[in-house]
DNA sequence: CGGGCAATTGAAATACATCAAGGCGTGTGG
DNA sequence: CCACACGCCTTGATGTATTTCAATTGCCCG
């Protein structure tokens, strides 16, 4: 879906409205109350954005960078990293469409993140001093936003559950679910399949073992029938079954 | 020092100004904004809480517990965790006195940790909507919450970074360090000396691993001269070198 | 056609877990 | 006051999940 049409979200200013995942985050809530504002006549031209489109592979914010913009994604799948000198790196979340960039959050931006495009990026950049206000104004979209904080939160101490205590076939059947599942509440699966841009050192990253290892485990999947990889993307065929292994929740 | 004066903190409901850590997180904020309101003759009374005292090894909030209050210790430790079924947990933070306990979160509570007393602990409970309103009053008091949940998520990521990617011998080191930091920023270090009354099981919950395995690596770093644990404290008596096996930070 | 990344696969190494036995301190009941 | 049980820690022996190393293949792209 994404591939077949990239440029979706388009490039003007405004565009976010034909966006697939419109509804989906803060940018739905955010536009609205941009034309909420614009119907008091006051700050009319207020929350202005700025597109970016960036090729899969590349930086889109570095750990050093200190930014006054908070960024959300539009298009593509991106990957939010904390990297050790030696190499070694641990992603904590995949981006998807419609997911804010946390660590050039809305109040405060979060050093030592390095985020990634995986496939070709587009996203959305907006001033993080216009942002502020406007949530100063608007108890509603506040409230969004510190849900999703509390959401990130839990979302990252899971992790470091599964981490510190799960298996690693139970830290990636676990890991397809979770894609699976953030992926249909996008109308992003086609049936039981759905994209898979992701590279064996992506998964690797995201669960804490090695490329190879990811691989031993996924062929296995593969072998017992449960899933099946190919051509970027992934079909998932006994969702039961892979649940069993994702372990208890 | 808990020890020695576990009723340091008191019972009355605006003993906070005699505590230690008053002046280290949310407390000391609080109640000077209980002053100044009161000083504007408005809400006077405003904010009260309720001190709680906990027996080791006692459960403080449950994971079910749907909680319309707001904790904070004054004394003790603590450990915030979540669990499986299956009885396999990770602690993601150990509290201190002075910390808020984020998943009773000061906008939402988040569900399914449980925060479980190290020590006899000493806490307090605010009820959620009167410190939500206070907040929203006070611009200076939401900008150190805001900051207490970005450094909160980054602390996070960065254990999931640790359980993914780092030695048993890194996150062990790495781990009384870190301890060791938040002690000293709360004047509870003696010298070199630290109050440990941390049970292997709860530094295997902490770090992953299990603790026979946790046994192995303490008593290597103190045959190897770099820590003397006894008694339920601990003493750090080559820091260089322990932060060399910590790793790359 | 060749060169370079990505994935697969097998063999060997290793870090950590599991199992099991013993010791030490602490509380408890006779 | 002693005997005893119990929880906690230590230590060694053994087991295993995961890593590391290495060789091979396929594939994309010039």
């Amino acid at each position: 879906m994404l591939d077949q049409d990239p440029a979706f979200c388009g490039v003007e200013v405004d565009s976010c409205s034909g966006c697939l995942n419109y509804e989906f985050n803060l940018c739905a809530a955010v536009n609205k109350k941009i034309a909420l504002t614009r119907n008091l006549e006051e700050n009319a031209s207020g929350l202005q954005s700025i597109v970016h489109t960036v090729p899969s592979r590349r930086p889109i914010c570095h750990a050093k960078e200190w930014s006054d913009f908070v960024t959300i994604v539009c298009e593509g799948w991106a990957a939010s990293s904390i990297a050790l000198p030696d190499g070694r790196r641990q992603i904590h979340s995949i981006l998807l469409p419609g997911d804010v960039v946390l660590s050039t959050g809305p109040f405060n931006p979060v050093f030592g993140h390095t985020v990634e495009a995986i496939t070709d990026v587009v996203y959305r950049r907006y001033k993080r001093s216009e942002l502020e206000a406007l949530i100063f104004g608007h108890p509603d979209l506040f409230k969004r936003l510190t849900g999703m904080w509390s959401e990130a939160w839990l979302q990252a101490n899971q992790l470091a559950l599964s981490l510190g205590r799960r298996t690693a076939h139970e830290r990636i059947a676990g890991f397809i679910l979770m894609l699976a599942n953030s992926l249909a509440r996008r109308g992003m699966m086609l049936g039981d399949t759905m994209e898979f841009p992701l590279r064996l050192k992506h998964i690797a990253d995201a669960t804490g073992l090695t490329p190879v290892h990811v691989s031993k485990v996924q062929t296995e999947l593969q072998r017992a029938g449960l899933v099946k990889i190919k051509d970027r993307s992934i079909t998932i065929f006994d969702r039961e079954e892979l649940r069993r292994i994702a372990g208890p929740h």
